[in-house]
DNA sequence: GACATGTTGACAATCATTCTCAAATAACCT
DNA sequence: AGGTTATTTGAGAATGATTGTCAACATGTC
């Protein structure tokens, strides 16, 4: 321990056209979506990225916090720009209706809880389900 | 519109040896369990139960409530009898250590947010993430 | 420019989950 | 009981998202 060997083993990270491409369609959109339809955007939009390529990126970025992942109910990933105003899903469970909320009762509530018990970095992620007023 | 024909098209459901298995096996632990654990338990315990069977199942017994489904990070469906206590889960994001919580603040907040936006029959799902003492 | 590495892309490989369909089995009716 | 019909099951094929493989490439550096 001779002097700061405390750097990371972070590999350096290449700012190459896929990689900037990916983080352009991210910022061109607020919503979540799935890396294939990510992928399918690209195309689209001219810049042609393979498709495992923009998996790892996603993952980079998220790694990274630079996005936001979650689940659908079926599993499939979907990523967002991470992002102006953390917010989260109330969702119909019948016609799948949505609507984003917040607000700082969750985030302290959260924050409490994992300080209380030594955790640090905290994210969380929720999700609310009901019955929407049209399907009741 | 003669009578009273309000009756859903639901179809009749039978306490067939698999269902009533499975249904066993869910009351015999507490934590969430994948379908294919699930599986697994089912063969030890020497009730033989196909893997299609056992998801057709578990999915039946979510769509009616009995149990909570929740998605790992990886995107696997977890399953869990649906509860004594409903808790959440602080999980580290390095090694994966996990403490149930719980506490009436979020379930407060997520009833009022659905309630103010005309969701009936709410539920929730929240996760927290973080990095565990050990793991600082 | 030449080199050492991080990156990419095409495609194969995984893996959970769902589908298919014939055989087994409840629930019913007589 | 015997016969009839709608469900359910199981084995294995099929699907579909995601990850791994590896040779060809692009970047930053000297």
């Amino acid at each position: 321990m001779t002097s700061t060997d405390a750097t990371p083993p972070l590999p350096p990270l290449r700012p190459t056209r896929q990689r900037r491409a990916v983080v352009e369609a991210m910022a061109s959109f607020a919503d979540f979506r799935s890396a294939q339809e990510i992928h399918e955007l690209l195309g689209e939009r001219g810049e042609q990225v393979g498709l495992a390529t923009v998996y790892r990126t996603l993952q980079r970025l998220a790694d990274a916090g630079e996005v936001d992942v979650l689940r659908t109910e079926d599993g499939e990933a979907i990523y967002r720009r991470c992002s102006d105003s953390h917010h989260h899903h109330l969702v119909c469970r019948s016609c799948g209706a949505t609507v984003e909320v917040e607000g700082p009762t969750v985030e302290r509530w959260t924050s409490a809880i994992a300080a209380e018990h030594g955790y640090a970095d905290v994210s969380h992620a929720l999700e609310i389900f009901g019955t929407c007023p049209r399907c009741r």
